[in-house]
DNA sequence: ATATCAATTGGAACCGGTTCCGAAGGAGAG
DNA sequence: CTCTCCTTCGGAACCGGTTCCAATTGATAT
């Protein structure tokens, strides 16, 4: 491998010439050109870990993902490749892999590699997460969660639960069960609720029942069996699309048809949500595009522009067939 | 930040001292228990590029993926996760968008970091991927697609597709189409096909017949559409769940029921494979321990161990709902 | 007591860049 | 023609580690 050296001496000039000439100092046209052309010719490219070295940073910018299987993180992360990558920023995926300990764990080896922005998935902000960036020193930016001591880009989980309520009480549905989740995760067991409940607020002749349900497809399976047997309302509203095709199964098993016996809807948007059928009634959230945001608000940061504590994204609803209008029957 | 010399100065050695302790020289028991406790006091921790300029290498595994979104990546890259982790690598995750002339740039990219090791999930390999991978020097292994000049992971699409076949024969299906891809893809084009070939091979009365799709959703509906104007087989052999679940589409919104009306298969044991209704026959490949298996192998190459070309994997045929058993009416 | 040897340690060079500082040279002003 | 000033450039220090080599020390063998 070729280095400063070896192309200064080729050029002959001073190993500070051609590093004058790598960053945009003041080289004449001449040595410029002589410069470049032994470069292309010897095909030369800068050590990264010696200029990373010296600058005491990368252009790397690390993304702590709580897993990879999921089709909100895979969206996210391309929006922040995409922008990152325009920007010529490197980006770093780390899997905390469901384990708390592993992301706060991974914040700090992060921070090892010297990384110069932080961007965080993560469904609950704790003390030691706080701790943790702040130890570092590392400019942050959450996605998918607000914190007030922290920079954000988060979906508007409140208005995409009163859109939903709002959609349910339009086709007529009147005995709902919402199946959310523990309140520890704010965006998604405290907004959506809270927004949605404000959307029946004050609705008479109107029975609401809610439960809660794990994130996973067999726990909201199993939940969905006690539901079911406890109570039978005409739709299910869940907190989450996996939740709502755990219930979809059930329903199957049971051989309740969907939408005539039983409406289910969802959040989020997933690809399959699409393809199942009935295709399911959902939130499209705008994953790709958080992503891209969240990347160019952590370039900011890093570049020490002023950026807003959160930024907030609007969703919409995707009105599909596994809900039933029962508007005509109520009439 | 504290330095090496920082701790030296402490400790009252030379840093050279404090070097040898951490890398394992020989130290007399005091001085180790002295820098030790002050390593701990100040919480030390060596700066990497520092030791990667002078190793000229680092402990990083560079892994290039088509894309992010696909359910066969993320579990590939859990495993290889897994192992790194196990192992004290790191995974450095890069995604070519699905874009081939980004999987080369990414290869010289990956170089440039000096990465010890390279992992690749490619659908495709060309002459400018050897080239690649031959002027970065770099131990490289293939995961998914075999090649006689790198070291792979691979499944056995080959005895995928001749387990499937023989699976819907002794379904008694005897009219069948065979949805593929396109042969560019040796794996899933080619060697899936001709297991399945072989399963049918001298199969007298019995007909099938050849497709071709995209691997993506709409092109299989469109696909599927044509295919069932041609032809009313009693099922469609899809070469990926992906375009199984187009096929599967297609038929609810031609009223054909599933299985009784058509029956569908897949290959590759995506999650949403068991969660749709019916559920649908596939091939369960086994992404993570492949992703294991490639990560084991990439860290025996970089430490120069011998490591056979080709390691292949197993898979399993899922038995459910998606396939009629037609034996009965045969008889 | 002295030669031999292994274990331990410090000093210096090195990895490949960046950056500061001062010197050289040419252009424009007085 | 001389004095500034600006542009261009080389030299040296520095970033924070690793590693080679030589020196010191103490123990063992002779």
């Amino acid at each position: 491998m070729k280095t400063i050296i070896d192309i200064a001496r080729a050029a002959g000039v001073a190993k500070s010439t051609v590093s004058r000439y790598l960053n945009g100092g003041s080289v004449s046209e001449e040595t410029r050109e002589k410069i470049e052309r032994i470069i292309k010719q010897h095909n030369y490219v800068p050590n990264t870990f010696a200029q990373s070295l010296k600058a005491k940073k990368t252009s790397i910018i690390g993304t702590i993902v709580p897993r990879l299987d999921s089709f909100a993180v895979s969206q996210t992360l391309m929006g922040i490749d995409d922008e990152l990558r325009e920007r010529q920023y490197q980006l770093l995926i780390s899997s905390a892999n469901q384990d708390m300990n592993r992301e706060i764990e991974e914040i700090y080896n992060l921070a090892r590699q010297k990384i110069s922005g932080l961007l965080l998935l993560a469904a609950q902000i704790t003390e030691r997460h706080l701790k943790a960036i702040r130890e570092c020193k590392v400019p942050a930016v959450m996605i998918g969660q607000q914190h007030s001591l922290l920079h954000s880009v988060v979906h508007d989980d409140y208005h995409a639960g009163y859109r939903m309520g709002k959609h349910i009480l339009d086709k007529g549905h009147r005995r709902i069960a919402y199946l959310g989740v523990t309140e520890q995760d704010i965006a998604v067991g405290v907004k959506r609720k809270e927004g949605f409940r404000k959307a029946l607020d004050g609705y008479t002749g109107c029975e609401v029942r809610y439960y809660e349900s794990g994130f996973r497809m067999n726990e909201a399976m199993a939940a969905a069996e006690r539901l079911l047997e406890d109570w039978m309302p005409t739709i299910v509203v869940c907190a989450t699309d996996n939740i709502a095709l755990g219930v979809m199964k059930t329903a199957f098993l049971k051989q309740i048809p969907i939408p005539s016996g039983l409406s289910v809807t969802g959040f989020g948007g997933y690809d399959v949500t699409e393809i199942i059928h009935p295709a399911l009634t959902t939130v499209r959230y705008h994953y790709r595009r958080a992503g891209r945001l969240a990347a160019e608000n952590i370039i900011s940061l890093v570049n020490r522009e002023p950026v807003e504590m959160a930024t907030v994204l609007d969703c919409e609803i995707i009105g599909r067939e596994s809900v039933d209008n029962l508007q005509g029957r109520i009439i």
